[in-house]
DNA sequence: CTAATTTCTAAACCTAACTTTAGGTCAAGG
DNA sequence: CCTTGACCTAAAGTTAGGTTTAGAAATTAG
């Protein structure tokens, strides 16, 4: 069984031991790497090796992505960790503290969204300019290139429901 | 000026006008139609009449889009508005309690993910099985086809760092 | 009536985040 | 040594949500 492949002495790990040690295809590994999400190193043959600080670093992606973070905003936070060394655990905390800055912020828009929308309940207009829905151009996430801007009905012709 | 030609009669309004009043684009409106988020008629000469009512119904896509739902769940919420007649106020009023709803339960999620997190700061780990984000295997959305199970570092074989 | 707008369809293109495929190389076990 | 199984690269395919383009037909303004 190649089980313990992975800590035969210290030559680096093997793409797949990534793989399986995170559960990541094989494949969004080398997407990653080539997104420079990960560095790794090639061994004699070409092939990649990657140090084992780069498990933590992928649970990092892996985790940053359930909250829906662009690979862009992941490498940007990831850019803080320390580039020589292998990050310690207060290098993790210390970004750690930085995505959840930005994590309370999604949640705040998104309730300050919600805020709004609870207003246009009450009213039930949904389609007027007052709704502050309307003047609010901030998505909650902004992938894509949805609807440019946002306008409201004429409020002077009355629907007809 | 093609000012007011929404208002000519009675005779449903043209694609561009709809465009207009909403902000979106033509080609926007047009894919809507086609993924089934509001319906046409056909005048004569074959080009797409839309319903006032239509105004409201693409600004209620717009808006949930802000919160990103997909068109699918779009779909899915305006499938509770009436069929035959044009929604009154209160048929609105009860779509956006359930979106209401539904937005709900997305921050929940995201606040849930967010105090896992939080444990997580606390003991910089990142990669230990223990820490609850790994065994969460929600997604905060559900879009494209990310990792699919989440697995932590064996825990056995201290990292080097 | 004529010219300028709009609209129409179909198909191609776009970004993000990957996966799949094809064809070949490397490494490890027996 | 030979056969798997892991790995490599490059390119194409995939989904979502649209946009762009091209060529043709309908509508509207003057």
């Amino acid at each position: 069984m190649p089980e313990n492949r992975s800590l035969r002495k210290k030559a680096g790990l093997p793409i797949g031991a990534l793989a399986e040690r995170t559960g990541l295809a094989v494949s969004a590994i080398r997407y990653y790497e080539s997104q420079g999400l990960i560095a790794a190193w090639r061994n004699a043959g070409g092939q990649r090796r990657f140090e084992r600080a780069d498990i933590r670093r992928l649970s990092f992606v892996m985790i940053a992505q359930k909250f829906d973070f662009s690979i862009a905003e992941i490498r940007d936070l990831l850019n803080g960790l320390p580039n020589g060394r292998a990050p310690t655990p207060a290098d993790w905390r210390q970004i750690s503290r930085q995505f959840r800055q930005a994590l309370d912020q999604r949640i705040a828009t998104l309730e300050k969204l919600r805020d709004n929308l609870d207003g246009c309940i009450g009213c039930g207009c949904l389609s007027l300019p007052k709704c502050a829905l309307y003047n609010d151009h901030d998505r909650a996430r902004n992938k894509g290139q949805g609807p440019r801007y946002l306008l409201g009905d004429s409020p002077e012709v009355s629907d007809n429901y």
